[in-house]
DNA sequence: GCGATCGTCAACCGTTTGGTTGAATATGGC
DNA sequence: GCCATATTCAACCAAACGGTTGACGATCGC
């Protein structure tokens, strides 16, 4: 997978990494607090933060020890962009919508991972 | 994977399916059709058109032997109302914003997949 | 220098994905 | 009834995904 919006999506497609950038919206972190809330192992997530990074979703900036994530919102605004294309040549079909905002869809202002499963944004 | 955005954004994610949605932009069509300017097999075609429908980003009607897809456009629309929750908090840089388009990024009314690998989103 | 901390790498594992082929199930036209 | 058309199903395959564990390379504090 070499294309971009590939990657953007695909990599929205999770729902830690949702999660993540919902975290990141805030401030940015270290990777160790980022994985704290998270019930996987620390690879994992370094895991998942390479994906966001590759891209194009989030920057990684090494600091000493400590490498600090900053939310990247340029790429999440392109693939917004192509997705409006979409929504825009007709009138919103507001039954629709709501039965699929209904069925989930938190805005990502909420963004703690206390539950087991953490997915604020999933 | 189960959850709804989940599915809209690893259904994006795929730029036979992001061929697919902008081919269906212009019109309602039927599986056959859609398939056409496709290199792969029609049970491929087949396949993505049911993750786009389980996705929500399609509708299906089948009348006869034919079976229409439709686009619709809400369950994109509401993943682009949470993307654009990212967007908001701060100005477009857009220094990284045109580096990310310039690297692809055309948008959905260019749609005919003529060439070898069919990917006009993509 | 030494131990603790931060983060990644490598190898592995089970599941999912994206594709193939061939058979099966409608339906429509004559 | 019969054949062509439209679409899916089932079985298979290689590759990618999401996770684990354990070892490793830096870096900080003392």
């Amino acid at each position: 997978m070499t294309d971009p919006l590939d990657m953007v999506f695909a990599a929205l497609a999770d729902p830690t990494r949702r999660a993540i950038l919902s975290m990141l919206l805030e401030d940015d972190m270290a990777v160790t607090d980022v994985a704290e809330p998270f019930e996987m192992s620390l690879a994992a997530i370094s895991k998942h933060l390479s994906i966001l990074s590759r891209a194009g979703l989030i920057s990684q900036e090494r600091r000493g020890r400590v490498k600090w994530c900053k939310l990247e919102p340029d790429a999440l605004r392109a693939a917004s962009v192509w997705m409006q294309g979409f929504g825009q040549f007709e009138p919103v079909n507001l039954d629709a919508f709501e039965r699929f905002l209904a069925a989930e869809l938190s805005p990502p202002d909420d963004h703690t991972p206390e539950t087991g499963s953490p997915d604020p944004a999933g």
